[in-house]
Parts: structure tokens; C-alpha cells; sequence
DNA sequence: CGCTAATCTAGAACAAGTTTCAGACTTGAT
DNA sequence: ATCAAGTCTGAAACTTGTTCTAGATTAGCG
């Protein structure tokens, strides 16, 4: 019997794609990028990325089953990308909160650098639905990866793992009153380092 | 003339509407609601409500215009109601950490029995941009009334506003995780009284 | 090579949010 | 009561995400 999957963003391993077919899907997801650059959410219209990336548009369909997907795994590649340039430079501060803090403040300002690719990226992010939670999923396991590489750890306590989430949450929805221009800059630091003070709470030794 | 429009705390803009347009409205944010609980944000359809509401689409478009804005007004709607409601039962803790972790519970236990609204509340409101700004504002202005009514605080400081800040961003990004079904409502209690362990910190003579 | 199933393409078609418009109806002021 | 300005209605049109179809191309296999 051969094979019916199709193509998927977060399995990367499991159809192995042939040559052609990976370029093409690289190819969307720089047309993805680069419209979502310019514009925003909106500015990322199937069509024209189907254009961009010389695909039909039934194909890009059958490479990412929605916008929402689409963008999300547009995330995930962006992530990918700065997890990569956190690790070689980590953060110096002292304590566990400051390393987070700083390593959320950094992520921040590259952000702000493409407000427009954060904005189509977020919004993606907080729509999508039931249907796209695997890859919403896979975007918040690695940011967790990314928030435990800055606090140390590698056995993190349920605890710890809580602040965490926590930490993520507010992450998330501070980016979101920024980009809708509810909240600036300086308020979304507050934020971030207002929780991030709850890891302190976390490490039984480390006490102020 | 005389125009009996008790404003109920939903500051209608500059110009006062009359009994006629009042009621409209009204029927709007109701058809909206019915529907909204029913199949979530996507069975809100801007063809159906005009029906449901007895109002010509052009009519409803110049009441609310857009999709995300008239469910954010029924989101505001649904605010007032809640809070009238937890008005009359405030809650029992101790701390204001236990106050207020009890208060968001119990409003998560409302959400939980319209699933289906609350879904299409929360996409809405985070999925606003900029042109819905001044609404979403209103709502986490509601919400911070909440939280600090829980508090038991009249005059908050700086830190502690960034505290409730950092809760309410904990509340929105939870309840989306919950109802994209990427978390339980046990977890979205633990990350609740988590990120409540903060107005502890806040509190220069609380027990720790 | 030659076959067959899977994939890709171009384009039409459909769905729902949004806009537009001409004409009927209300309202407030004279 | 009458008039002007503003509002509401019904219907069509437009936009963009999504689905569908028929035919061309490609990949893997004997």
C-alpha cells in the first residue's frame, strides 16, 4: 500500500520528503516569512504566498491545511532560528529570574525588530484552534526548552515547571497588548520581570 | 429630549441612542451571545446575527463595525454581569492570594458552562488588532476592577498593579490553553494560584 | 523503458466577513 | 404638519480563506 500522508510541518521525520518537495516547502514558508514581514497577519494572504513560492495553490494547501498552520509553523521555524542564536550567546546575569528575564528582554527586541512578523506569528498563535494544537504545542514545548536553558536546569520540580508555564503565559499575552499597541515597551519589561521573580519563590537556597 | 438612557456602565460613545436603537443593540448582543454559545466563534455569523437580531446587515455593521468588535462588547456585557455576581458572594481566603485565585476559579467555573461562549470571547479578544484597541482596553480595565475588588485594595501601588497585570495576562493565556484543549482545568488551577503566590511578594507584612 | 499511483498545476467554485447603494422610514426642528 | 438630515432595509458586490476538479507531471518499480 503506498503511502497517503501528506507533508506536515511538525513531522519532520516521519514522510520523508524528496528533494523537490523540501525545497518547496522551504520556499512557502520564506514566502510566508517575508510576506508576514511586511505586513502582518493580514499582508499574508494564500494566494500570494502560493505565488511567491511558485506553487499551486491547492499544494500549499496540502502542505499546511490553513493559514493558521501555515503561520504557526512559520513560528516554529523562527524559533528554531533564535534558539540557536540565544545558545551562543547566554545570558550573564546572577540569579535564575535575571538570566529569564534577559533572555525574554533579547527575544523581545529581536521581535521588535520585525513587529510586523511577530504580529502575523502571535495572532496565528492565540487563533488557532483544536485542530492545530500538535504544532501549537511543539512552539510551546520549545519555548520551554528555551526559558529552562536560561534558568540551568535540567531536572526542573513540578514547581519550577509551573513558574514556567506561568512565565510563558505572561510572555505570550504581554507580546499581544504590545503589538496591539495596548501596553509599551517599558511595561512589557515590568511584566517580564515581575514574573520572573517567581522563580525565586521556586529555588528553596536561593533567598533575597 | 428626553432620552431615559441610564447609561449601565457601558459608556456609550458621544452621541446618546434612542429607546428604538437601544433595543436593536440590545437584541444584537443577545443574538450574539445565543449563538456564541451554541458553536463558539465560528457560529457567530454576521449574516445569522443580522437575522437573529431582526436588523439589516448594513445595520449591524454600523452598530459594531466588525465581527471581533461586536463579540469583545459582548464580552463587555458578560463582564458586568460576572462582576455584579461576584459582588453579592465575595470570597472567603485569608490572603489576597487566596481571594483572589478564588475569584478567577470561580469565574473559570462560569466559562466552563458555556464552553462554546467563552470560546468565542477569548479568540476574539486576542485576536483584536489596533482598530479594536479602545474596547479590549475596557475589558482588562473590568478585569483589573475584579482582581483588585478580590484584593480588597482601593489604592494599589505600582508594583502591585504590575502584579494583577501579570495575573491577568496569566487568565487570558490559560483559558486560551484550556480551550484549544492543550491543557486541563487542573493545570489552569495550579498556573492560577501560581502566579497568585505573586501578590504575596507584593505585600510587605503578609505571612509567608 | 513503461506502468501506475501519487503529486502538482491552473482555475473555477464556494463560504463568510465586509462594503456599497438606492430607496423607505424616523427623528428633530421649524 | 413639513422638511432636511440622518438611519434602516434589502440586495448585490467584493475580498480572501478554503475546497474541488480535470488534466499534466513526477516518482518508484518491475
Amino acid at each position: 500500500m503506498p503511502v497517503e500522508a501528506k507533508p506536515e510541518a511538525t513531522a519532520r521525520t516521519s514522510p520523508p520528503l524528496t528533494e523537490r518537495q523540501e525545497a518547496r516547502r522551504r520556499r512557502i514558508l520564506h514566502a510566508s516569512a517575508q510576506l508576514a514581514s511586511r505586513g502582518g497577519f493580514d499582508a499574508v494572504q494564500m494566494r500570494e504566498v502560493a505565488e511567491s513560492s511558485q506553487v499551486a495553490l491547492g499544494t500549499l494547501y496540502r502542505y499546511f491545511p490553513s493559514k493558521v498552520h501555515l503561520l504557526v509553523a512559520t513560528m516554529q521555524d523562527q524559533l528554531e532560528h533564535m534558539h540557536g542564536t540565544l545558545r551562543k550567546k547566554p545570558p550573564g546575569g546572577e540569579t535564575a529570574a535575571e538570566r529569564v528575564a534577559e533572555t525574554l528582554m533579547r527575544a523581545f527586541r529581536a521581535l521588535q525588530r520585525e513587529p510586523h512578523l511577530a504580529d502575523a506569528m502571535v495572532r496565528a498563535l492565540t487563533f488557532a484552534d483544536r485542530s492545530v494544537s500538535p504544532e501549537v504545542d511543539q512552539v510551546s514545548r520549545q519555548t520551554t526548552v528555551i526559558i529552562l536553558d536560561a534558568m540551568g536546569l535540567d531536572h526542573p520540580t513540578p514547581e519550577q515547571l509551573s513558574a514556567v508555564r506561568v512565565i510563558e503565559h505572561t510572555w505570550h499575552s504581554a507580546l499581544i497588548t504590545w503589538l496591539s499597541g495596548r501596553a509599551s515597551i517599558a511595561q512589557v519589561k515590568i511584566d517580564i520581570e515581575t514574573v520572573c521573580r517567581l522563580i525565586d519563590l521556586t529555588e528553596p537556597d536561593a533567598d533575597r
